[in-house]
RNA sequence: GCCCCCAUCGUCUAGAGGCCUAGGACACAGCCCUUUCAAGGCUGCGGCGGGGAUUCGAAUUCCCCUGGGGGCACCA
């Protein structure tokens, strides 16, 4: 009726979001803010044996975090299974349609015979011309029928997608598919056409693993007398190995990337390069997203999954973060590594997130970078070993020891490198022969956020028990 | 077996006949900065699958081959 853009995301609930997901429906939704248009959520739920009510949850879920908003639903297929019916009596009245009577046992016979024989496996069709007493037959022996949509055998069928351009399929090609079942529940290919133009669905963007069905959905508007709507297939994720992402290749879960601390935005970044590009742009903020995304500039083949680009990209969405935003991230990572948060004030955590802001790439990370500052100090042998038993390394520690005791000294960061650095000078050492020493005997390691900030965040008294600590290792070793 | 789709650095991509000596990003390597690790800066490595055709000229157009992917359910 209007040239409006309508759009819809028609997930089946038998899993949790996943990228491949979660990239169908951000293009859809691109799609429609950037036209203004109406993005519709749709539950494909008529595989009643796979679907359930998590997977509904986790998908509403990944979405919301996602920030992929729907304006209209989430409507299900199950609710409406009376206007399916609707449609299959009046494609019977018109001999559009017919029941079939073949048991499915018969028909996964049949098909793995004619694979046998090297035949394309279709339905042969017996049921389309069973005589009245035939029929009566089946009926007497209570078989419920399926419906079957009688296909046309001539002809083609052309798409015109946006993506993929013009596709032409031959009808001859196409079977005579179920569109509802004997329970009376309708099958993917009938309740998509029907529901699509039901909601009025201007643009049908999904993946190209779609493309092949489409002929079949093509027949069925046409036989419906419904107007067909635009079609655009976007190209598959792949994983490294080239095959369709799945489970097998790792976190593939949106929930999965959001447990190990990536940002929405990141993800959507990410998600967004994948099919699609924009000059020599990477970075891009929704807004800009919403502003340049295509559908004619969506690319035509495969794109393989990088975990790494993706972290890469977290990382720079982390740096990007105001701090008290990125502090409130950070504590619940803290609180299920069973670090005890509350042990020290607000503005500790927050000066814990402007020392190790540039080094996140995951927020999970920030129990790898933090956690000496929680219990004690569990010294790694190594950097013992390394750093610790070099010459003049205790030495250098009781001189910091005796800095650092000075109560003339305020105890932040600035003032302790001034101190520290002066040190240096005074022995006339490498700065990193002084500062490695220090750094290992608080942390227990060579690698740690940065060092006066560090002390400082340890504080005075946690900081002197540990150098008195590592001092004692030291001498332990020796003896 | 049948049908369909795809093909630029390892990966994501820019490129819609001369602007390409093929650009950017990630990854990788080196250097710089530096107390470690990061971040940042610089440099490097690295690609148009093959063959024909069209054209004065092809990464870009056409055909074939090869290779990859998807579909062929009372799954979606």
């Amino acid at each position: 009726m209007d040239n409006r853009v309508r759009v819809r995301f028609a997930p089946s609930p038998t899993g949790y979001l996943h990228i491949g997901g979660a990239r169908t429906a951000l293009f859809n939704w691109l799609y429609a803010r950037h036209y203004g248009g109406v993005f519709i959520l749709r539950i494909e739920d008529t595989d009643r044996e796979r679907s359930t009510e998590a997977a509904i949850h986790a998908i509403i879920n990944s979405m919301s975090w996602l920030g992929l908003a729907w304006d209209e639903g989430p409507f299900r297929q199950m609710d409406k299974l009376d206007r399916y019916h609707e449609e299959v009596e009046r494609l019977l009245g018109e001999g559009k349609a017919y029941k079939c009577y073949c048991t499915p046992e018969e028909l996964e016979e049949r098909r793995k015979a004619a694979l046998a024989r090297k035949e394309a496996p279709r339905y042969d069709r017996r049921c389309l011309t069973l005589t009245p007493s035939e029929l009566q037959a089946c009926e007497a022996r209570g078989i419920k029928p399926v419906i079957r949509f009688h296909s046309p055998d001539e002809g083609i069928t052309v798409i015109n997608d946006i993506v993929k351009g013009e596709v032409v399929f031959e009808n001859k090609n196409l079977d005579d598919f179920v569109m509802l079942r004997a329970d009376g529940v309708p099958t993917y290919n009938f309740a998509v056409v029907v529901d699509d133009h039901d909601m009025d669905i201007s643009h049908v963007i999904r993946g190209d693993d779609h493309l092949s069905n489409t002929p079949r959905q093509v027949v069925l508007y046409q036989a419906l007398g419904y107007d067909v709507p635009e079609f655009a297939h976007l190209p598959m994720i792949l994983g490294p190995d080239k095959t369709r992402l799945s489970k097998r290749h790792g976190a593939t879960a949106v929930e999965a990337y959001r447990d190990e601390g990536y940002l929405p935005q990141a993800l959507i970044n990410y998600l967004a390069l994948l099919g699609w590009g924009y000059e020599d742009q990477t970075l891009f903020t929704q807004d800009e997203l919403v502003q340049k995304f295509s559908l004619e500039a969506v690319g035509k083949s495969a794109a393989v999954f990088d975990p790494a680009k993706l972290e890469w990209m977290n990382g720079v969405y982390i740096r990007e973060l105001p701090i008290e935003e990125l502090t409130e991230l950070m504590k619940p990572y803290l609180r299920n590594a069973g670090l005890p948060i509350e042990m020290y004030e607000d503005a500790w955590y927050r000066r814990l997130a402007e020392i190790t802001q540039e080094r996140l790439t995951k927020l999970s990370n920030i129990v790898g970078l933090s956690d000496f500052f929680f219990h004690r100090v569990q010294y790694e042998p190594q950097a013992v070993q390394k750093v610790l038993k070099k010459e003049g390394a205790p030495e250098t520690l009781e001189k910091v020891m005796e800095i650092l005791s000075d109560n003339a000294l305020e105890f932040y960061s600035y003032e302790i490198e001034k101190r520290l650095r002066g040190l240096v000078e005074e022995v006339g050492l490498k700065a990193k022969m002084v500062f490695q020493p220090i750094r290992v005997a608080i942390t227990g390691r060579t690698v740690s956020p940065p060092l006066f900030e560090t002390i400082e965040l340890l504080g005075r008294e946690a900081t002197l028990e540990r150098l008195g600590e590592a001092l004692h290792l030291i001498e332990l070793a020796d003896g």
